[in-house]
DNA sequence: TAATCGTGGCA
DNA sequence: TTGCCAAGATT
């Protein structure tokens, strides 16, 4: 029989002795920093975070430093994290913030959700825990603890499912102490009750699990369905002078959207096209730099990247969304992934043979 | 509802 | 290699 009641007294003791209070987002704790950290902790682990966290909030410490920035410092900042929507939202929001709430973070849910990349989950974990108000979380954590204690089955993806997590969620949750018991449930889940490997002989919870006492640990949370996963190939044109290499915007929709890129074509043949247009001749020399492979979560993606060597004297023409790029001049751009190890690739000296 | 969006760690 | 997952939100 689940004991309700105790779930929170249970879990804020073992916080007390064992939750994390050292985080880097657990310091000078702003609603800012607080929102800025939630963002970045979307699908990404704590570990992950923690150098990118630095390094934001060190150049934009409040809403007025983050909302004034151009929007390719801030994907700068945000390039190999992944999830680039995310620092678009984040900069939009803080300049919507700074435009009609004098820069003020809110500080009810409703105002939090209407904001761009903020849903329910990531604004009661704000409130929650900036503002230590009553608010529910539903993060991967919270999934897991739930799932296992009360022996939920179903995927949480699915909405009836997700239902039952925030029933039960809401009835475990405690009045007072809103930050500490949602910090210690995902303390909980980060550190104890994990997907691999739980230490449930550790677990304040074990008493009453009914994942544990079933045997189902290692099948709660129920897995969606496996997909098969799409493959894509693309052509990217890696135009090389005098040592630069030509970068353009990539479309805000799709991946790596925003941030900095080589032209890019669906086929070779009309990357070898424009190829030749740009070069302003019959032909151009093509040089094949070898497929990189990406496998993403949900895709694979094959690229084939083309040098095109153009002649020193070929015009610099540069337009709004090109740029000339310097591996080795300080940038301000967001670049995607590939492109930073291409970049790296082209500029390391050619190895020489042994004598 | 289901697909999309990144990267790094782990078995 | 391959699959799965991590402080989810958006369309």
């Amino acid at each position: 029989m689940l004991q309700t009641e105790s779930f929170a007294p249970r879990l804020l003791s073992w916080f007390a002795r064992h939750g994390r209070g050292d985080l880097p987002w657990q310091r000078d704790r702003t609603p800012y920093r607080v929102w800025v950290s939630e963002i970045m902790l979307q699908q990404t682990q704590v570990a992950t975070v923690i150098p990118f966290y630095a390094r934001f909030v060190t150049r934009f410490p409040d809403v007025t430093a983050l909302a004034a920035a151009p929007l390719d410092e801030v994907l700068h900042h945000w390039s190999g994290l992944g999830y680039y929507a995310r620092a678009r939202n984040l900069h939009r929001a803080a300049q919507l913030i700074r435009d009609t709430r004098g820069g003020a973070v809110p500080e009810d849910h409703a105002a939090l959700v209407a904001l761009p990349g903020i849903g329910r989950s990531t604004a009661g974990a704000i409130l929650a825990l900036a503002n230590d108000q009553r608010h529910l979380i539903l993060d991967g954590n919270v999934k897991r603890v739930l799932a296992r204690w009360a022996g939920i089955g179903g995927f949480p993806g699915e909405a009836r499912v997700a239902a039952q997590f925030w029933a039960l969620s809401e009835n475990v949750t405690p009045a007072a102490r809103a930050a500490d018991f949602t910090q210690a449930i995902m303390d909980l889940g980060a550190t104890l009750c994990t997907q691999r490997r739980p230490r449930c002989g550790d677990c304040p919870l074990a008493k009453d699990c009914v994942a544990l006492a079933a045997d189902r640990i290692a099948e709660l949370p129920a897995r969606r369905a496996p997909r098969k996963r799409p493959r894509r190939r693309i052509v990217w044109l890696v135009y090389r002078r005098a040592g630069a290499v030509l970068l353009e915007r990539r479309p805000t929709t799709g991946i790596w959207g925003g941030l900095w890129g080589f032209p890019e074509f669906a086929t070779r043949a009309e990357a070898e096209a424009t190829a030749v247009k740009r070069a302003g001749r019959r032909s151009a020399r093509l040089t094949a730099l070898g497929t990189v492979r990406h496998v993403f979560t949900h895709f694979e993606l094959e690229i084939e990247p083309l040098l095109v060597e153009l002649d020193r004297r070929a015009p610099l023409v540069e337009q709004g969304s090109e740029t000339w790029y310097k591996s080795r001049a300080p940038t301000r751009l967001g670049l995607a992934a590939p492109v930073t190890s291409l970049v790296a690739a082209l500029a390391a000296p050619p190895r020489r043979r042994r004598p």
